[in-house]
DNA sequence: GTGTACCGGTACTGGACCGTATCGGTACAC
DNA sequence: GTGTACCGATACGGTCCAGTACCGGTACAC
């Protein structure tokens, strides 16, 4: 919507055409990603990544109309689920392999969660690319593997805890930094898989 | 260390004796405090704590030096043990009591915490006031709870799923408002609980 | 070659806010 | 009654930043 970049380059339709190239593209977003992990939302400026990418200020306020929508762009754009593919035919297994994938982006995408996470309750737009970016996706994937689980009767459909699994996974991914003081790593993970997860769903 | 008001009216020290009472310093904290939940902690501005409160900003600047020193002021005094005094002689419903306690404070305590996650990143101080007010004395508190639970004989010590229950009550807390758009009421945690806790442990 | 349209750079407006200074008023001590 | 010290109000300096305006340069179309 903010960017005409994924068609074609014979798409000639006496339209805009912005030189932003998407690799570009991809750029900018990277460094406002980079600076709401490290600054926050609040204090990232539009200034500070046009100085960082080495554009100017002018050139991202032709493309995204405020900041953010420029942010809400970044977020919708650096979707991709990283649950996607886990498939072992064993919940159990899944479930481990969730973990391991989890840990290994465990610290960029918190620190991303949190630091959106107020300045999404007071912008529809922002909370529903954040949303959609980072947490519905992975939702679903592990639903699904709930859900291939229970096909194929390692779970009995309708346990009580299957609710809670996610909750679970992504609660413990987010508030570990604030328990333990460092970010929830691949072992942790795995090992909070097989000491809590499978023992509440009656697994393994 | 900010305020020397907790002593008796009696103690002439002859030394700065301020005018502001303690219950007029609560008004200063619960204002600043909720100004954060609603706005978010870089949006808060002693202007608006002043205004709020009805007193100058000159006064709030006389009592503490800077705003991150005045918030974690507020912070320290508002330090209050929920999961205090509970102590059925059983670990599950030991565990329940928890669970309907934090789901009466969830909205308020989740609300700081995450407009405060981010800033205390950057701030040594904040971050301990943060910690010592909200988090330490609840995990403290839990930890004894299920000591007492392996003292009992309801739970093997070194039982694996122990080390994660902390993780599991606060992570599920923080998390349920981005999964499903809502705070964790006292029905959900209690729920969760019997759903997923206790069977890690083994119980119920 | 000429036009067009976007690029980067910079300067500017307008507003917000931190922290300080100043001032008149007032409660309390003696 | 007089002094003192804190109160609230207000104004101010300095800084930072969102968003706009303008400019010269340049790549590409034809």
């Amino acid at each position: 919507m903010t960017s005409q970049a994924a068609d074609g380059p014979e798409t000639v339709v006496a339209s805009r055409r912005s030189k932003i190239t998407p690799e570009r593209e991809r750029e900018f977003f990277d460094a406002v990603l980079e600076q709401i992990r490290e600054c926050g939302y609040d204090s990232v400026t539009m200034e500070g990544v046009a100085a960082s990418t080495r554009c100017s200020k002018s050139t991202l306020y032709r493309q995204w109309k405020t900041k953010p929508q420029f942010v809400a762009a970044a977020l919708r754009a650096s979707r991709r689920v990283r649950f996607a593919g886990i498939d072992t035919g064993s919940l159990a297994e899944d479930l481990r392999q969730a973990a391991r994938a989890a840990g290994d982006w465990s610290g960029k995408d918190t620190r991303l969660l949190q630091a959106l996470g107020h300045a999404v309750t007071s912008d529809q737009e922002l909370a529903r690319a954040l949303r959609e970016a980072l947490v519905d996706p992975e939702i679903a994937a592990l639903e699904e593997m709930l859900a291939r689980g229970v096909a194929r009767g390692e779970v009995r459909a309708g346990h009580p805890a299957l609710e809670y699994i996610p909750a679970m996974m992504f609660g413990v991914l987010r508030v570990r930094p604030v328990l333990n003081g460092q970010y929830a790593d691949a072992d942790y993970l795995v090992r909070f898989v097989e000491s809590a997860v499978l023992p509440a769903l009656g697994l393994r």
